[in-house]
DNA sequence: TATTAAATGTTATATTATTACATAAAAAAA
DNA sequence: TTTTTTTATGTAATAATATAACATTTAATA
């Protein structure tokens, strides 16, 4: 969804430092077809730092989802670019058991089913995150 | 929300083996007031059986699991008993992040509009999980 | 320039989960 | 019932995921 050019900005107008592991680790994130595990974003960051350690990767990970522009897909423990515009606060995947392709799609109904069924229950929902697993229409 | 009568006779009449480990570790996670992790089930464990080890722990959860006996909160690395029958393709969470309390709240009206975003995008769900992070009513 | 704050480097370690193989128990077949 | 097969467990080792702690460097700011 974004590209380089517009994450600089965007870092730039928010004077959040763009060192170079987090650009790293952005680029390697964004250029995984599928989503990717930490220590396997820490086996690509050793072609770009020198000898890498796990919280290299890690803060960096955590710099960008801080800021929205990658997501945690949980049952997967592996990150993903957002495809959605950096900043909402619910979001959906549509995971493929097959080939691992995980499509982001954040439908905008979920919020009202949200605030009727938390309503009743009195819960304040804040964030969610949901994880539908199925067949992507290569593999079904 | 099942007693322990009616998880052995489920057992029996599928014929799913009650073992001990598999017994224990189904009454902590189910005494537990909030969802449990799996060192901490195995922890526990050690009261009842003479050192257990991980996959002792571990094979019971996923014995659990299998049968939908249990569910495990991602964002939480934890497990926590069904509190709705014990067989529904989808699952909801509402976890309060101050309390840690997670209420399972399975709504239907989910499943429609899921059926509708993924016929769209031709995407064959199968099964989700969802999780709200919020306030509950005893923390806000 | 001096001071402070933020980020990184590095080592170690914590947490979560699985593999592999030997043994035991239960179920099924003979 | 005995034998065979299947399923579950015990145990040791290790893999995979993630964080803590502290020294050093870099950038921001006073
Ligand atoms: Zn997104
Ligand atoms: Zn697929
Ligand atoms: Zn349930
Ligand atoms: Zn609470």
């Amino acid at each position: 969804m974004f590209k380089e050019e517009q994450i600089i900005k965007i870092c730039k107008q928010n004077k959040w430092r763009l060192t170079e592991p987090r650009l790293e680790v952005l680029r390697i994130i964004s250029l995984s077809k599928n989503p990717i595990k930490a220590y396997d974003i820490l086996k690509k960051l050793a072609n770009k730092i020198k000898n890498p350690k796990p919280p290299t990767a890690y803060r960096a990970i955590q710099f960008w989802q801080k800021h929205k522009f990658i997501h945690r897909i949980e049952s997967l423990n592996a990150y993903q670019a957002c495809s959605h515009g950096h900043s909402h606060v619910g979001a959906q995947f549509l995971i493929c058991d097959d080939c691992g392709k995980v499509i982001e799609s954040n439908l905008h109904e979920i919020p009202e089913i949200l605030k009727k069924s938390t309503e009743n229950k009195t819960f304040k929902p804040l964030r969610w995150n949901l994880e539908i697993n199925g067949l992507c229409n290569q593999c079904s």
